[in-house]
RNA sequence: GCCCUGGUAGUGUAGUGGCCUAGCACGCGAGCCUGUCGCGCUUGCAACCCGAGUUCAAAUCUCGGCCAGGGCGCCA
């Protein structure tokens, strides 16, 4: 840390340099041992902590001081005597003997210790967000955001990017996440919607020639939560001109190489894996897999053609599927472990898992062992690699929903073999998604991604008759199983868009009517580009080894989207509905 | 909207019908202590989410509610 005309020494940074130097310190007492004729306090600020001295009988306001006390003090910097350095902090050499202490502010008992070996409860913790901040563990995190944040932009910028803000109040589009809406006081009876993300501004941008835009989005989102999921949150933004995804898969693999040594000091392989959808759903039952470890599905569909088990055989006249999972050397699992996984497929919509385990010489246990023919025994054990004391587990019913339940029982064997080294980064691209799916609900075709996403171009020849068949140019990018971010090459082309429009059942000029302003652009000369938008709290999250994105937020919502701290949101007083023109007419949920 | 889990001093937890006058650790208060660093010693403070029910007896069982967390749906 280098030190700026603004600060003199921090807690965090002395040592034996300092030697006899007298100096000031400023900060927060984290703990005191008070032994009667001397104290220690070791005193804290964002950088760290420094064992102070104090003399009671030469200053007396000493042994007042107690925890969170904000103070100062001068003194001199010592060598710690012979024997009493504590390697176990930076400044474990040194101590500082106290000339003045002048106290600051005097502080109420924290309802939290401020230690990051105490974890209170979310709701506490949010309560009293900026105590919980005070704790080195959060100043990590949010330092490492920042870091990240630098890392970004100082990459972007040496790419010829130009960061460009866009509007927080603009005009709902169909389709896409919930909306915030805000009424206007200016305009009774109409509404701003908050932006979900910057997506359509960005193409604008595009046509405007602007050829390389980025920005720190902030993106809001009226949605349910969860632990990755905030209604706002940041994105990292991007979108290029002139461009194909394989410069854009170039792009990112730098951007996010500079981030990770930036944040961590740490060298990631470039470049970086590369899945299609189908493959990483067909290996690993999902689109964003996990890929520090191995535990890949199997399509044993044709063996078990050949099975005598009702299940299995209904499923693959009804044109399902037969998916297997071998969780090698998981034999040992209790029935209640084995049941704790058919819970887990069940919660994923399938009627339950078949299983079966290999005994000593392959012999195979199970009680639907006896619907498998020897040959199809022999089959399988060959296909899913089975030995000794592995255990194999089968899902059958149509494609997606067998593989993605077993992507979910992948996902839960590994962490209960602690399989995920969250030290160990693997990166990957799943690309090539398909650009349509079926939407039960309204018997309809739907972008998968949104409307503007450009096909493959060996695809189009599929968009009026076999929309299900077109894949489409976009991709994510994936870190141990997290989706750090997505985006596609975008359409420039008004006959295409004007096919894809029709699949969904929108006319090109009904659909002119929805995205007024942005079709209307692609008319005044529309280069070909492409984006993508990175998850910045997730990849934060990822940097710091977590999972939860509110470690990295300073000031996150609650699982309720609601923030204990400044109680929002709040009621609506009828002073600021008479200055809107609203009344409140609520219906009860 | 649905499902699951939980709610015990300020914090984190133990306690599955009577051994609970609710245990432990941290914390906080008072006192002692000149080399500690999660200081130590003495001593004190402080809790069963709310309501109804079952029972001779409820922190513990049942029902309802409230709150929190995790998940499904949703999030192109």
């Amino acid at each position: 840390m280098t030190s700026t005309t603004l600060r003199t020494n921090t807690c965090g940074e002395l040592n034996s340099k300092d030697i006899k130097k007298e100096i000031k310190l400023t900060g927060w007492v984290n703990s005191r041992r008070d032994h009667g004729g001397i104290i220690f306090i070791d005193l804290r600020d964002r950088y760290g902590t420094t064992q102070i001295v104090l003399d009671p009988s030469k200053i007396p306001e000493a042994d007042k001081l107690r925890r969170e006390w904000c103070v100062q003090i001068s003194g001199i910097v010592r060598n710690r005597p012979k024997g009493m350095e504590n390697k176990k902090i930076v400044t474990g050499e040194i101590e500082v003997e106290v000339k003045s202490l002048n106290i600051l502010s005097e502080a109420e008992t924290p309802p939290f210790e401020i230690d990051d070996r105490v974890e209170a409860n979310e709701e506490l913790r949010l309560k009293y967000r900026y105590l919980d901040l005070r704790r080195p563990i959060m100043q990590e995190h949010l330092l490492a955001r920042h870091k990240a944040a630098q890392a970004a932009r100082e990459y972007l910028s040496s790419q010829n990017f130009m960061e460009i803000e866009t509007p927080m109040f603009v005009k709902t589009t169909p389709g896409g996440a919930r909306v915030f809406k805000v009424p206007s006081r200016v305009h009774p009876g109409k509404f701003y919607a908050l932006p979900e993300s910057p997506q359509m501004y960005k193409q604008l941008l595009m046509v405007s020639g602007c050829d390389r835009y980025f920005q720190l989005a902030r993106c809001l989102r009226d949605e349910d939560l969860r632990v990755d999921r905030q209604p706002e949150f940041t994105q990292i933004d991007i979108e290029m001109s002139f461009i194909d995804r394989e410069d854009i898969y170039l792009l990112i693999e730098g951007l996010l190489k500079n981030i990770f040594k930036k944040v961590l000091d740490s060298d990631i392989k470039t470049p970086f894996l590369r899945l299609t959808y189908h493959e990483a759903m067909s290996r690993f039952g999902s689109d964003k897999p996990d890929m520090r470890f191995g535990l890949e599905l199997k399509n044993v569909t044709e063996i078990m053609k050949h099975s005598d088990f009702s299940i299995f055989k209904s499923t693959i006249d009804k044109n399902g599927i037969v998916c297997c999972l071998n969780a090698s050397d998981c034999g040992k699992f209790s029935r209640t472990e084995i049941e704790e996984l058919i819970e887990i497929a069940k919660t994923h919509h399938l009627s339950g898992l078949a299983w079966i385990k290999v005994e000593k010489s392959g012999k195979l246990e199970s009680s639907i062992v006896k619907y498998l023919p020897d040959k199809v025994q022999k089959e399988l054990i060959n296909a899913v690699e089975a030995k000794e004391g592995d255990l194999l587990l089968f899902a059958a019913d149509e494609f997606e929903k067998s593989v993605t339940a077993l992507g979910q029982v992948r996902l839960h064997i590994s962490s209960k073999l602690k399989l995920m080294d969250p030290k160990n980064y693997k990166f990957l691209w799943v690309t090539d998604f398909p650009s349509f799916e079926w939407n039960e609900e309204i018997n309809a075709w739907q972008a998968k991604h949104h409307i503007f996403t450009s096909p493959l171009d060996e695809d189009i020849k599929y968009i009026e008759n076999e929309p299900g068949k077109v894949r489409a140019k976009a991709y994510d990018v994936v870190l141990n199983g997290v989706e750090v971010g997505g985006g596609s090459i975008r359409i420039n082309k008004r006959d295409i868009q004007t096919k894809m429009l029709q699949v969904t059942g929108l006319t090109y000029e009904e659909a002119e009517k929805k995205f007024d302003f942005l079709l209307n652009a692609f008319k005044f000369g529309c280069p070909v580009h492409g984006g993508i938008a990175l998850g910045f709290d997730r990849l934060c999250a990822l940097l710091c080894g977590i999972n939860d994105i509110r470690e990295v937020i300073a000031f996150p919502k609650n699982k309720s989207a609601e923030n204990p701290m400044d109680d929002s949101p709040q009621d609506w007083t009828p002073e600021f509905l008479k200055e809107l023109h609203l009344k409140l007419d609520i219906v009860k949920k």
